[in-house]
Parts: structure tokens; sequence; C-alpha cells
DNA sequence: GTCTATAGCAGGATAGAC
DNA sequence: GTCTATCCTGCTATAGAC
């Protein structure tokens, strides 16, 4: 099925594909729209997906699972280590999905997509859950658990990570309503200053800020 | 502008176009749906809104943010009585938004809505964050900060309330995701779960899970 | 294998009967 | 004011020229 040969064609619907449907969502996006921007034509995503339905789903096979995968190989190093440290592990996890993409445009992208299948769930949310969410979740919950004297069964520990989660996501995807009532702008600045909070709530919560020193 | 009396066509046409907005996004949705499910017509809908697009915008002024402003006023007992529990304010400010809604449907329904917008702003979510975001967030901040000895300055504390919605969104738009990773269906028992879990990831974090005996 | 042409259908909006 | 009929545009998918 898939050819020896990359072909530079179909790269670039992929590409194009992943841009838009981040950017706009499957339905406002269409075919016409991918090709003419990925200077092709419109029939040869008919030729080489065979409908717009299933270039969706390429797109989460060969770029989306793909990426995200390299995303998570930053999480090697704490292994590797033996880090123990909660905190270490947390600001490693977030500087990991706030900043461990090629760049800004790239993980909003990235993440635009992942939440649209969260929300309205197609078949390529099974398949993110099956290869990519299921063991990262659980190298995190085991290299949690195994240092810490926590009575806490998998359970409680997976809500924890969907907490630290939902932050990541919040501060891409609510970008816009964070800087309509913070009135700042989502530079680099900002964005190390997002991660470190998120580091921080997430160890020590509400608490941790209200009594620090 | 708006009519003295209520036409129920009208209020109909608001109703099945909210849910369907919610369900599938804007450009999903045909206004020949929206009409057959109010048992209406199409055209009913360019003589009531002129547009789609201002029937979009209507859904938001006469419908999301009423209810918005329902459900806030659920914070205002912590005010009369004079609350100073953190504890207390985030268990609410969860429970309200987790619970306070007419059911569940309603609040996925709700929820959803204002997750399309943050993540693909129309004129929606300037009006929402004038007359909603903002005002809420506010007099929770003063609420917290006026009883705690923090030094921390308002726009830490927006960050930090951001987190706590930031769990609150996930785990309802992603409840996909969090079924097919943990097994649980979202049912009340599971709820419940989720509420006492932000509220004490959002007050003590991970940490407070880690070292309780 | 690539691209043109087009089939076949659904969309939003409108005009006009009543 | 309500509803039918229709316009025009845009869509996906396909057939077939080359």
């Amino acid at each position: 099925m898939e050819p020896a040969q990359i072909d530079p064609t179909r790269e670039r619907l992929l590409d194009e594909a992943e841009k838009l449907f981040a950017l706009k969502g499957f339905d406002a996006v269409s075919v016409r729209e991918i090709t003419s921007r990925a200077e092709s034509h419109l029939s040869a995503v008919n030729y080489h997906f065979g409908t717009k339905k299933n270039l969706y789903l390429s797109v989460f096979e060969e770029r989306w699972i793909p990426r995200a995968r390299r995303v998570a190989t930053k999480l090697d190093v704490l292994e590797k280590n033996n880090v123990t440290s909660v905190e270490v592990m947390v600001h490693t996890l977030a500087e990991a999905f706030m900043r461990g993409f090629g760049d800004d445009r790239e993980r909003l992208m990235h993440q635009q997509l992942i939440q649209r299948e969260m929300s309205h769930p197609t078949e390529a949310l099974e398949m993110i859950a099956e290869q990519v969410t299921k063991p990262v979740f659980l190298r995190l919950k085991n290299m949690i658990v195994s240092h810490q004297p926590s009575q806490n069964n998998g359970e409680d520990m997976f809500l924890c990570l969907f907490s630290v989660f939902a932050q990541i996501f919040f501060f891409n995807f609510g970008r816009n309503m964070v800087s309509l009532l913070t009135g700042r702008e989502y530079d680099p600045a900002f964005r190390d200053q997002v991660v470190d909070h998120i580091t921080n709530f997430s160890l020590y919560g509400l608490n941790g800020r209200l009594t620090e020193s």
C-alpha cells in the first residue's frame, strides 16, 4: 500500500490537509482548497487517498501519530537517568508539549487536531488512544508511582495526568480567551511563564501559591 | 428589535440551532437541518435572523450568555455568606460548572459552544469575554485574594483560575478520551468523583495526592 | 499517471404567491 | 408573515482524454 518511493505530491497533500483541517475542521475545508494550496489538482486526492475522509485519517496515521511519538521521546531521558523528582517530571512534560515541536504553529496545529477529535471523535481517536495516549500515560504513571510512597491507585493518577494535559490544552486552544483577559500576547516569555505556572499549579495547586512567602 | 411578544417559531429555531451548532459546529450544520428539526421552514431563518451567521450570533446573545449568567449566580451565596475557605470556593466553582445546568446534555452543549469559540473565535467570543468571563474572573479573584495573605498579583491568580477552568473543560469535551483510557462511563458517580478530583488537584496539586497517608 | 470536464447533489439566500 | 419554488454557487466524486 505504501509506495517504496515517497511521492512528493502525496506528501504535499498531507501537509496542506493537516494545516487546513486543524485550522478549520473537516467540514469547513474543501478538497479544492487543499489541492490548490498543494499546487496539485482536485482528483489527485481521489487518486492517492480515494476519499476526503480517508485523506483525513491518513493525516493522523502518517503525520499526527508519528509526531506525537517523536515528542514523547523527550520523556526517554527521564527514564534513562532514573529521575525521581516529580517536579522535574512535570516540568519536562509541560515543556515537551508547550515547546517540544518544530515551532509554535506546528504545536498549535497538532493540538487543534486532537482537540477536535476529542470533542467529536472519528476512527482517528481510537487509533490515537491505543497507539499514543495509553502507552504515554502508562509510562508516566509508572515513573511517578514507582518513586512515591503513595497508595493511590492507577485511576486516580490517570485523573491527575488528565489535569496536567487539560492545562496544556487549554493554554493552547484557549489562547484567544487568555489573551483577551490578561492582555498578554503568546510570545516566548509568556509561554515560559505558562510552563512554570502549569508545573507549579500541578505540583502544589492553589495552596502552594497562596501560602508561599 | 426584540419583539415584545415572544415568537414561538423564533424560540424553537434558537433552541435547535444551539443544539446543532454545539454538536457539529457552524459549517457542518445546514439551515435546512435546523429548520426541519424546529418544524419550520428554510426561509424562516432568513425572515427572523437574516443570515445563518446572524442566527449563530443570536444563539450566544439570547441563549448562551443568559445561561452563563444564571450559572454564575451560584457564586452569589459565597459572597453573601462571606465565605473564606478557598476549598469551599473551588468546590462550589467546580460543582457549578460540572453540575449546575439543567441536565448533562445542556452542560455539554454549553461547553462545546464555548470551546469552539475559544479555538476559532468569531464576534461571539468578544461578547462573552466582556459580558461573562471577565466579570466572573474578577469576582473570583477578589473573593480569593481578599481572604489570603498572598502576594500574588492579579495575573498569576488569573492563570490559576484558567487552570481550574481548563480541567472543567477537559473533563467535559474530552470525555471520550477519558472514557477510552479509564474505561469509566460519565455516570453521576464518576462526575462526583471528577468534581472532587478537580477540587483536590486545584488546591493541593500532585504533592497533596502523593504525600497523603 | 495526470488533468479536464462534468455528473449529481446540497448548500445559502431570495423572490413572490397567498 | 408564512411557505413554495427557484437561483446560483460550491461541493465530492468520477469518467475518460491524453
